[in-house]
DNA sequence: CGGACCCTTGACGACTTTCAACGTGTGTGG
DNA sequence: CCACACACGTTGAAAGTCGTCAAGGGTCCG
């Protein structure tokens, strides 16, 4: 497949939903046009597997929005532990969190190859003095930041291992359908047990066990990153406590 | 005491570090002549111990900062778990994560009683398409928010109880410091175990069994909510899980 | 083919939760 | 004034879940 016509079809999917869209105006264009594009268009990188896009410490001179590819950002305790705090699919912006003490609190990593927005926070500033519209939008944007935090710390308030991963898991679900529109049933993880563990505070044999006994149970397709969920609704029903000990005994 | 001139010293302490001041000027005059303010002056409203700010699924048509009193946010999941998501004291903004949804994802309570400023959604956003400075101030708020959720997170990744603990009395210290201006080692809980041990993800049983351990170390002085910091280098030891193992052993 | 990396599975142990009882302080009513 | 209920916090003992340690299989790549 040409990886040009690949990234042309992302980044369109991606921009539909884009964060940015009021200040953003790629479209149809193709890449190499965008570039020489001058007003509102953002500078652009694409980045391999692996690669970092900022790093814990680093002044902040710039916010991101993925436009391809899912990033993880990990801070790195004193101790040398890692902590996965947050995956970001396309049209979600990163690097807010930092601007309160202007250094980046944590590194991000693409997991795939990606595709990434940069803006330069200067130009944020004056885009939302200028457009009360984008202003609005940039603050749901800090609001959709913050709330998706809270999901994450209501996951870990999920006692048992299985209720995290289900509750993971729809959430990817529910993810993939925003973007695609669609209801699906087949998930592709982006990233690796460890991040994943990382993620849920477990550990990497309680993930796998964990997708083990779902296997088991009839209600999810495991082969590696590729996931099916076979029983949806038995999944959900995992997701809240009293839910999860009834699914179990059942 | 009079409490209309205890209310009046919190107002004064607390607007010197709020994240409104660009747009409020409370500053000297008494709160009888405050509520005939009109221009930037924001209307204040005064809430009882346990009373409630506002309500999970709510419309949101306003933000909030406590000008004097701790608040925590709950969410009750569909099964009727409770979850605390947060403290907040005085100065910091509240409501934040709803403006995605329109909706509260939680409920606010005052642990104590308090002086609320309630800020309409309207005048927020007409006040930062006015000023820069504001709506630079504004993002920054946003900023904190989320760095302070992430913050909950990498509390809640310290696998043991008790680094989870000394984690929290050293953010609550911090605080108060802030605030204060000087180094403090007594810490008032505004809230009770039931409260702490949710926001810890643990049960008050645990917390109660930290507590009374830290005692025993020499540590911590626990006097039902009134708590003393008698070793801080073997408390701030603790919150890495690193110096936790050596600390116990020693 | 060997090695590195990722994922899985098993056995054991440690930690937290659960269940239960007790003590304290506070407010209410006799 | 005391008895009582009630909320809150503490402590103990037992049970369960997840972490740790260890081993093994699979795939990719040099």
């Amino acid at each position: 497949m040409e990886p040009r016509l690949f990234q042309t079809l992302l980044e369109q999917r991606a921009c539909s939903d884009c964060v940015l869209k009021p200040m953003c105006k790629p479209a149809i264009v193709r890449p190499d046009e965008l570039e020489r594009m001058s007003d509102h268009v953002l500078p652009r990188r694409s980045l391999s597997a692996g690669e970092r896009l900022y790093e814990q410490g680093q002044k902040v001179r710039s916010l991101f929005v993925s436009q391809a590819g899912v990033f993880k950002t990990e801070t790195s305790a004193a101790d040398g532990r890692l902590q996965v705090l947050g995956f970001h699919f396309p049209g979600e912006l990163m690097g807010l969190e930092a601007i309160a003490g202007m250094r980046f609190r944590a590194d991000a990593f693409a997991l795939e190859p990606a595709v990434i927005c940069e803006i330069p926070l200067s130009a944020l500033e004056t885009a939302a003095s200028r457009q009360p519209e984008f202003q609005h939008h940039l603050l749901q944007a800090a609001g959709s930041c913050l709330a998706d935090q809270q999901e994450h710390v209501e996951l870990l308030a999920m006692r048992q291992a299985d209720e995290r991963v289900a509750l993971f898991l729809i959430g990817l679900l529910q993810r993939a359908e925003r973007i695609s529109g669609k209801e699906e049933a087949s998930i592709h993880l982006a990233m690796g047990r460890t991040d994943l563990a990382s993620y849920l505070c477990l550990t990497i044999e309680t993930v796998s066990r964990t997708f083990s006994s779902l296997r088991d149970a009839g209600i999810l397709g495991v082969q590696g990153r590729h996931l099916t969920v076979l029983d949806r609704q038995r999944l959900i029903g995992m997701s809240g406590s009293e839910g999860a000990k009834s699914t179990r005994r059942a």
